[in-house]
DNA sequence: CAGTCACG
DNA sequence: GCCG
């Protein structure tokens, strides 16, 4: 199943990138599957808008957040964690569209994990010069699944660290449509987007937008 | 320390 | 001044 929302890899030879053992990228992601996962993006930020948060250490993240899924990531001067309810509207997160929750599983089994069921989708939108610098995925309980991230609109660089803060990163260039996945071994790894660029996309305009998927409990 | 900044 |  789902075998089209990724082109075929005849046209795209390196459409599945091994980035370290238990992480991959996925390239070429199906114009019509694009089309699908946007058209469902502006209801939910109409629902839930996109919020900057704050850091435990009171510094205002420069990427602006929202949520779908049972489960919303959030951060404030309590730390971080998971919650069912927006703090902004008292209401629970709206719930993850079924292209996005098959795209996410499809890319999950491809990079082969078969069994992935995330009740988490934190959505990310960078508009130039937003970035997120070098940190673990580590307020999930399921260590053994693994995070599915989506890349939306203008490219951005990826970091892709090691198990230690310290250790030498790899740069990874992300376009639209690059789907990346990490886990097992690598669940750990520590990642960051270096600043966007100025730029404009043409379905999306000045920012880009990650979908990321997790599996909490 | 999911941020910022000093320093080479 | 930019980069790491």
């Amino acid at each position: 199943m789902n075998l089209d929302l990724f082109d075929q890899p005849d046209e795209q030879p390196d459409w599945a990138e091994p980035l370290a053992p238990g992480a991959m990228v996925l390239r070429g992601l199906a114009l019509a599957t694009q089309h699908e996962i946007l058209a469902a993006l502006a209801p939910l930020i109409a629902r839930a808008p996109f919020r900057h948060l704050v850091t435990p250490g009171g510094h205002r993240m420069s990427v602006a957040m929202s949520n779908c899924g049972h489960l919303g990531w959030v951060s404030d001067a309590r730390g971080y964690r998971y919650s069912g309810i927006d703090p902004d509207s008292g209401l629970p997160w709206p719930a993850i569209p079924a292209p996005w929750l098959a795209l996410a599983l499809d890319a999950a089994r491809r990079a082969g994990f078969p069994d992935f069921d995330p009740q988490a989708c934190l959505i990310n939108r960078y508009q130039p010069g937003a970035r997120l610098t070098l940190h673990q995925d580590r307020n999930e309980h399921q260590l053994t699944q693994p995070i599915v991230s989506v890349s939306l609109g203008l490219p951005a660089v990826f970091l892709f660290g090691g198990d230690r803060r310290e250790d030498k990163t790899q740069r990874i260039p992300l376009a639209h449509g690059d789907v990346v996945v990490w886990g097992g071994p690598a669940r750990m790894r520590y990642h960051g987007v270096l600043p966007v660029k100025p730029g404009v996309h043409p379905l999306l305009g000045e920012c880009r937008v990650n979908l990321t998927f997790r599996q909490v409990t």
